[in-house]
DNA sequence: TCGCATTGCGCAATTG
DNA sequence: ACAATTGCGCAATGCG
């Protein structure tokens, strides 16, 4: 969008059956004339390739045809595909960090919570406890029957021993 | 990880169509290059990898000797910083993902933590209202000292009926 | 200024 | 045939 990047091919300019070395020392039309690989059938690189045989007397392989109009419409075209792809995974990464925040932080609430239920509940098991000891220290010397009326069960005592 | 056998930059994988042929520079070997000259600096940068164009006629403001061991030498430390960088990035991307399971399963526990404390502590109020209740039937009907009017007066507000 | 690290981009091979 | 992925190299840029 921002860059037109539409320069020709200059390089090859050969209808011949040759590949283009690419590996390095390519890029520009600088002195260095491309190199020339000489496709020799089943003789050297070219054959091995990709475990299909190749016939000695044509190599048409995929579709090796540079500066054929085909061939910068395919160009272009997987090049929008390959940034289009590069975008969303830059996204998805940048979802899935954001993510990890989010889980991060419900993670503290939710043991905010523990920490607030836990101690609701120690509470309430000593309000237990105490009670219990309550009825046992006024029930025992009068029996299991008869609660007998007037008790002090009040149980809003709060006291620590 | 790392793959050694990075030193001399050569077809890496396959090496189906492509082939390697030094320019001029060490290694001995292959090459016979038929003397074509042709230096088109228009088209430039592009070609294969950089994907760069230069419209201007002189294009050596950054020094880009290209043919010199020089160049080379740069080239392909930074294509191995490169693969480095990249490697750890991917890394990276599969570690926060990890790390979004990791959250996601401790959210799980700490949620089913919450529910069995919220159980646990509903219970233990229920057994309060219950007892509570148990006191005032017991306090109305057989001591006429009892609480009279505030009846309900349990401090212990429930949500639950 | 040098040197590694990042990043955007194009090419080609592979995959679905 | 074609879009999506993936590995790789180049060059510009960021950073120390």
């Amino acid at each position: 969008m921002s860059k037109p990047s539409q320069q020709r091919p200059n390089t090859d300019q050969n209808g011949v059956s040759v590949s283009v070395i690419q590996t390095q020392a390519q890029s520009s039309g600088v002195q260095q004339v491309p190199q020339l690989v000489p496709v020799s059938p089943g003789g050297g690189g070219g054959g091995g390739g990709g475990g299909k045989a190749v016939p000695p007397s044509k190599m048409k392989k995929t579709h090796a045809d540079k500066d054929t109009e085909e061939y910068r419409q395919r160009r272009e075209r997987n090049n929008l595909a390959v940034k289009k792809s590069r975008m969303r995974s830059k996204q998805k990464a940048q979802d899935t960090q954001q993510r990890v925040n989010e889980l991060k932080e419900e993670n503290e609430r939710l043991e905010a919570k523990i920490k607030l239920l836990s101690k609701e509940l120690s509470v309430l098991k000593d309000l237990f406890l105490e009670h219990a000891h309550n009825l046992a220290d006024n029930v025992q010397p009068q029996g299991p029957e008869a609660p007998a009326a007037g008790q002090n069960n009040n149980n809003n005592n709060n006291k620590r021993p």
